[in-house]
DNA sequence: GATGAATGAGTATTCATTCAT
DNA sequence: GATGAATGAATACTCATTCAT
């Protein structure tokens, strides 16, 4: 799909993100996504198929682009702590600072909407996560438990702590953010 | 005369969570409900007075009976410690257990449909934890953080991993629950 | 159909007067009916077999006894004129202090549960009005006309003025009723 | 683009009025309408929010295009007298053929589905007529009366009387016309 | 491609009527 | 008889998707 204008593309895809972190899934209309596009209905199935293609299609999007920035992050050359702490950081400001995508990754992992395929990738996805860990357990510097309990640990926090910060206004100031990150590295630290 | 039916109540009730659990808020159909039910479409509306009115008992009857279910737990002649291991304990084997409830709980957080006197309501019902927590503090036993960042670190990882474990069966042997107890008791102490 | 409790058997119907004053048949429930009648929705079904025939007992009575009252006014022995004020008073000050059994016979009339019997009914029932007339034919104190054009000429503008009266609320005083009366008299008389 | 087709709003509108005169208001269905219209269900709902808007709508046309049909008759450089013929022959000729119209206009004066707002719009269109009044008991050809009594005692008649004619099928013969248009005016006349 | 009106299957909800108590 | 909960067919309305322009 190469549609000619991908202005109009980048558009849908940001009002289904908008209508889903405003309506939830389970609210969500085409129409609507159209108008807040300011593009008439039949123009989103232009881009995309359907209701489902849309909606997997914004899922992995969102999910490789915030999974590849964490990546980014990574430098082998880091001792553990350092990259962690920057990885940590990283995930907890792009929930902070995007939370429509967090709402929209988070609403989809559950919905019937979201495809075996596209529940696969994502999965896929967190590799380099683990290998981090992996190291960091190598390093006697984690606990040697499974990556799932490290990960549901550190992701599960980070999300529900943002998830707060602007559903009740709760601030996260640079002192509360030490202390949460603090919380993460003592939980996991060997 | 014949009074309203407490068993079609509840039954009308589970079908609901059981539908929520299998098909998600956005699939949630009054009949499918009725039929899981075994009562006519109408006699879902004897008892709700539309859907939206559904929802938002549900929402409140499981998380006031989930939060109930922990507070018993709180034994004031116990030590803090023991206390938080019971606390911990509950709320995990509840999200294990439930996921129905667990799921519901979640996927209405967001939904347009919960009304703002049930979020409010459900906020309330977090107290006792709280004083549970202010204890640990004054004792110096958990970091002299702000309780919405307890609250946020403990509820998110526990929910996150019951989620992992019955999405991916992800297995939570009793190794694996005492690991994630000891990374949330390593998080949050002093 | 002998009930053991009249008084039930009067309130539903009253009740159902009223309802249709209030809401039109267009918005008649038989929930509504039983609610202001105080009984069960099912006990309504005692008295009446279903909602039609409770509508045509209804349109029959009041328009029974609407026009047996405007019968017993008429009295041979007085001159024409007398007979027809006192009938066009009667039949004004009936729609004026019944205003919802006017309304009633208004709505049923054009109403698809009314039953071809009972409008054949209500046709009959104004026979000795016809006689009068003709009466006042014979005597040259009446146009020439069909009963028809006399009868619609003169039931159309009372229940008109008497309807203006409680919907707008324009008084009819003693004064006005006269003059009104007057248009009427002048209007048919030779 | 496809705009709005007015052949299909004004086919919808027409339908409705073909329903309301054949069932009732009482009887009125979306589906029958779109049926007889020939449009899907969701096309009356592109063209009309909802069934009362609808109705409302259809109120407030048919009222203004009766009235102002007969505000056109009013020449005022005739006498008042060949205005007021003028007027009744109108206000009767429409009233006898379109019965469907009239009786939309008088089945939904009393019900629910009608807004405040139509009604008191309905109020004002009668204007014109009530300034013709005027001038008839200006040059005392009129009974000095309120116009209240005047239109409610013309219209109330006209209304009946056609009612009755395609109710009973009561033919209105020129000569019977006539005759009814002798009682309208020697009812009013001074 | 873009538009938004049209479609109609799908759903929520109502309400006359029945029936167990 | 009286009750009001239960029923389910009927109906209003929604919304993903198509299609004529």
């Amino acid at each position: 799909m190469k549609p000619k204008d991908e202005q109009k593309q980048e558009a849908i895809q940001q009002a289904a993100l908008q209508c889903i972190f405003e309506e939830g899934i389970a609210g969500l209309k085409m129409e609507s996504i159209a108008k807040k596009a300011q593009v008439a209905t039949g123009t989103v199935y232009v881009y995309f198929k359907n209701k489902d293609e849309l909606i997997n299609h914004l899922f992995l999007r969102f999910k490789r682009s915030s999974i590849l920035a964490l990546e980014a992050q990574i430098d082998v050359k880091q001792p553990f702590k350092v990259n962690f702490r920057q990885l940590w950081y990283s995930y907890m400001n792009f929930a902070l600072t995007n939370p429509a995508q967090a709402t929209l990754l988070e609403q989809l992992h559950r919905s019937p909407y979201l495809s075996q395929e596209a529940r696969q990738e994502a999965e896929k996805l967190l590799e380099p996560i683990r290998q981090l860990l992996n190291e960091g357990k190598q390093q006697q510097l984690v606990k040697p438990v499974d990556n799932e309990l490290l990960l549901a640990f550190l992701s599960g926090s980070i999300n529900q702590l943002a998830r707060r910060s602007y559903e009740m206004g709760f601030e996260l100031t640079p002192l509360r953010l030490e202390q949460a990150f603090a919380m993460a590295w003592d939980g996991i630290k060997s």
